[in-house]
DNA sequence: GACCCTTATTGGCAGCCTGCCAATAGGCTA
DNA sequence: TAGCCTATTGGCAGGCTGCCAATAAGGGTC
C-alpha cells in the first residue's frame, strides 16, 4: 500500500494556504469553541504544533479566516455612473446581490458578533469591510463618499443588504427578485430623500 | 473583621438570577471564550460547580443570557394603528428607536454570529425575536403579519434598524433624529412600494 | 551526484479549563 | 431543639491550548 510521506515539506505559503482552507470549512461548519486545534490540525494534516508556527494561536488563525471571508465580495472593477439615479442604484444592489453566489453566501452575509458575545476585533474587522462596501455604493449612486453621515446611513444600508440576502439565499423566504425589489426602492429612498436632510 | 457567611443558602430562583446577572456583566464585555467558568463563578460569589447545577453546562448559561439580552425589547403594548399611514410608520419607528436605551443598545443590536462562527441556536433565538419585532411593526403600519414574504421584508428591515442604532448608539456616527429619519422614510417606502409588489 | 545546512515540521510537557459527583451543611419544619 | 431536605461545595479526570527543543526534508553547493 502506498505509504504516504510522513513529512512534507511545503513552502510557508503553501502551508498557510492549506491550513487556512481547512479552517475556513471547519470554521463555517461550526462555531470558534467547537473546532479545537487538534481537529483543526488534523483535517491540515498537520501536526498541531504547525498552526502556533504559522498563526500564534488559534484565536489569530480564526480572524485571518475572518479576514479573508470579509474581504471576499471583490470589491473591485465595477463600471462607475453612467445613466440616470435609478439605473445607478440598481446597478449598485445588482452589485452587491450579484457578488454573492450561494455557495460564498455563508461567508458574505457575516456580521459575526455583535453584543452579547461580542468581539472588538472580529467587529472591527468586519466594519471595516462593510465601510469598504458602503463607500463603493455611495459612489456608485453620485454621493459623497467623504460625507460621514451619509457614509453612516449607507452602511447601515449595507446591513438591510445583508439581511435581505440572508431572506433570500438561507430562509428563502424571498426570492431574488424580491430581495432586490427591496434593496432597489430602499437605496432610492435613502439617496433621494434621507441623505439630503442629514 | 466581618466574616461573610461562608455558604448563604438561597433559593433556587434567587440564586439564577444572581449568576445570571454576573453572567450577563461578564459576557457582554468579552467574547465568550475569553470568559472562564471559574470567573463567572467568582463573579456571582458562587463555586464553580454551581454553575453546572443550575445551568447544566456553560454554554447553556450563555445561552440563557443571550435569550434575556434578545427579548428585553419589551415587544408587548404599544398602542395599535391610529391615523395615517405616516404617523403608523413613524410611530414604529419611534417604538424601535424608543426601546433602545444607551446601556441596553449592547444587547438589543445584538446580532449575533452569522457566517464564520456561526452558531445555530444563537441564531435560532435572535431570529425568534426579530421576528417577533418584525411581526409588531408589520401590525403597526397595517401590514399582514401573516404574510411571509411581507414578514422577511419587515424582519430585513429590522436589520437596517439595528444597524442604524449602531451608527447612532454606539459609534455616534448618525443623530438619533438622523436615524429617525433614516427609518421612517425606508420603512414609509418599504410598505408602500415594496410590499405591495412581493 | 553526494553532502550540508537552513528551516519547516513534529511530538511531548505543563497549565488551565470544563463537567461530574459524592460529601457537607444551611435553615425551615415539626 | 432535633431532624431532614436539598442548596452548595471541593476535588477528581479528561481534554484542550501554547510552548519549545529535537528532528529531518530537500534545495544549494562543490
Amino acid at each position: 500500500m502506498s505509504e504516504v510521506a510522513r513529512r512534507q515539506r511545503l513552502s510557508p505559503d503553501q502551508r498557510r494556504e492549506q491550513i487556512l482552507l481547512a479552517a475556513e470549512r471547519l470554521f463555517a461548519e461550526r462555531p470558534y469553541v467547537e473546532v479545537s486545534t487538534t481537529e483543526l490540525a488534523a483535517a491540515a494534516g498537520v501536526a498541531r504544533g504547525l498552526l502556533n508556527h504559522y498563526f500564534g494561536d488559534k484565536r489569530a488563525l480564526y480572524l485571518e479566516v475572518v479576514r479573508r471571508a470579509a474581504l471576499l465580495p471583490e470589491i473591485g472593477d465595477v463600471a462607475l455612473p453612467a445613466g440616470s439615479l435609478a439605473e445607478r442604484v440598481d446597478a449598485a444592489v445588482h452589485w452587491f446581490l450579484g457578488s454573492i453566489t450561494p455557495e460564498r453566501a455563508t461567508y458574505l452575509t457575516v456580521g459575526a458578533a455583535e453584543g452579547i458575545g461580542d468581539d472588538a476585533e472580529v467587529r472591527a474587522i468586519l466594519d471595516g469591510a462593510h465601510d469598504l462596501a458602503a463607500g463603493r455604493v455611495l459612489e456608485l449612486v453620485g454621493g459623497d463618499p467623504a460625507d460621514a453621515a451619509a457614509r453612516a446611513a449607507v452602511r447601515a444600508f449595507g446591513e438591510l443588504a445583508r439581511g435581505a440576502i440572508r431572506e433570500w439565499s438561507r430562509a428563502g423566504t424571498l426570492t431574488r427578485e424580491q430581495a432586490h425589489l427591496l434593496l432597489r426602492e430602499s437605496l432610492l429612498t435613502i439617496v433621494q430623500r434621507v441623505l439630503p436632510g442629514l
